[in-house]
DNA sequence: TGAATTCTGTCAACACTTTGTCTATGCATC
DNA sequence: GATGCATAGACAAAGTGTTGACAGAATTCA
């Protein structure tokens, strides 16, 4: 890919760090020698971009710059994946100035606005932080405000329109390995919020899942042919408004009915109405997104093959 | 050979750019040299105009516009289609093609495939020509499909989701410009396939306006009250299905009565079933991309200040 | 252990570049 | 004559590069 090259402040949006530690580490040492134009300006490319994000996360595990500063990109990467491991200190600020910022966004309808604010909060933050300090309050948050009516509808919408695009990027966000189980993720009929589902797809496909995302509410027989034809390894229901559908009880027996053996979860802030129906067909019913992430280990680790 | 060139009022108002800046651009980096009168009045080819675009697109992409301004239009159509993560590049497809392995995908339930083609079209069609000739011809191949009998919901589902995240990711791709026109999106109430709605928003985008999108099926007073607070300057309506929902038509007068101003754009599959309420409220009815592109650039020319 | 040194992020100041916008004047078009 | 366009010049705000410095933390050394 042709790349022409970035401004330094690009880069630095984009890595995460500030101009100045960028112009400093290249001075200190050499951490990248950008391209420059006729008239001195640098002019980074997208792996040194990426390099610069690397560094920081891996300075952000511990490790100092001096030491890791002429390391390549594969040797960079494992140190900063330990950052994902251990979570970081930093988090409750920016997350929570974050979290402020795009409330004020989504009061003042400003979808672009919001939309920027969560991409920039993904590369400071990373995708799970983002999603369990920022996306998940969010939502919260805006479904509270709407109850007392200090929200209207339309900024219950704006918000959700734009989460449920950046939560889309990251359900497949995750190269596959060839070997990977299978989730089918969806919600049941009469159940069109997809949030829920979108955020356990996210999750399922970070910890290496191939994700069959499906959309909100689809029949049983909907659900269980696409089960069949992606044989895939389990399925994950969310399950989240409204919260006393008489009808889905019955669709959830149906569901087991029609996949005997297959291992369900589900979650959702409703799920808690349909205890009866869920535990009947042997559902792990998962409250927040560590149990989704148990839950799925454990099926893989019982998989057969 | 006729000589026919358009004037650059109509390059700017096409490129989404600014009269002083596209002559800025000529002075000081030779963007372009348009063909001229006898009389020495500039005259722009579509190409010339379709350049222009691509350059406002590639530095709201971040690239200044001094490195790229010389760049010819192949290198500058994946800078200009940039903003996505995943770079994977494959051979380049064209569009038929394309679509048809597409379509493959869906039957597949693959909806990680699926993605990963439809970011690949976008670097080497750039959104538009993807949006045009893959995107809306897939929607509705999976339509058609799926009325056969020859797909299940679940393909639908599957292909709606990955779609819908896609051009999520359209709708705000550009940031804005300081004065740029301000454009609500949504559908009326009953009308809960948003597709439309995205893809108009993304066109309005790409046109340079400042999209508000709110999702689907919003209360005409919500619609109203979000067009006030945006300050917008129009309104875009997304009608698909049902096509007969009696409901409907008072709900679109009602519109119009809240807002007895506003610019209104109606699109859709099904506009046509409430033709009656749409010329009554005086709506723009627009049945593709280009006349959607082209009541935007009316209502943008016809703008006060 | 305590002091010196190094490491590291941050900042200020100043000059220069980039870029969108605006004004003034004259010609062109209708 | 009103409006639109062309040219030239100017301007201001924002962005950038370089140098040099400072302070807290970590490390080393006496």
């Amino acid at each position: 890919m042709v790349n022409q090259g970035f401004s330094i402040a690009v880069a630095a949006r984009r890595s995460g760090l500030s101009q100045h530690v960028i112009r400093a580490w290249e001075k200190r040492y050499r951490v990248i020698t950008p391209l420059r134009t006729d008239t001195h300006r640098r002019l980074y490319t997208d792996e040194d971009i990426e390099r610069l994000q690397l560094l920081r996360r891996a300075t952000q595990a511990g490790h100092s710059i001096g030491n890791i500063a002429g390391l390549p990109p594969e040797l960079l990467r494992p140190l900063a994946a330990e950052n994902a491991i251990a979570p970081a200190a930093k988090s409750p600020d920016t997350a929570e100035t974050l979290l402020a910022a795009a409330l004020d966004a989504v009061k003042a309808l400003d979808s672009g606005k919001l939309e920027r604010l969560l991409q920039d909060g993904m590369v400071t933050l990373g995708r799970g932080l983002l999603t369990l300090r920022v996306i998940v309050p969010l939502i919260q948050h805006v479904g509270t405000e709407w109850e007392r009516g200090n929200l209207r509808v339309a900024h219950e919408h704006c918000a959700t329109s734009v989460i449920r695009t950046l939560l889309g990027t990251f359900v497949h966000a995750h190269s596959q390995t060839t070997n990977a189980p299978v989730l089918v993720v969806t919600t049941p009929p009469g159940q069109l919020h997809e949030l829920g589902a979108l955020i356990a797809g996210a999750a399922a496909s970070d910890r290496g899942w191939r994700v069959v995302y499906l959309g909100p509410s689809l029949p049983p027989e909907e659900i269980a042919g696409a089960f069949h034809q992606c044989k895939a390894d389990a399925l994950a229901l969310s399950i989240i408004y409204p919260a006393d559908d008489p009808g889905l009880s019955a669709q959830l027996r149906t569901i087991r009915h029609l996949l005997p053996d297959a291992p369900i979860l589900a979650g959702g802030t409703a799920a808690a109405g349909y205890t009866g129906a869920l535990s009947d067909i042997g559902a792990t019913v998962c409250n927040d997104i560590p149990s989704i992430v148990r839950a799925l280990d454990a099926v893989r680790s019982s998989r057969v093959g």
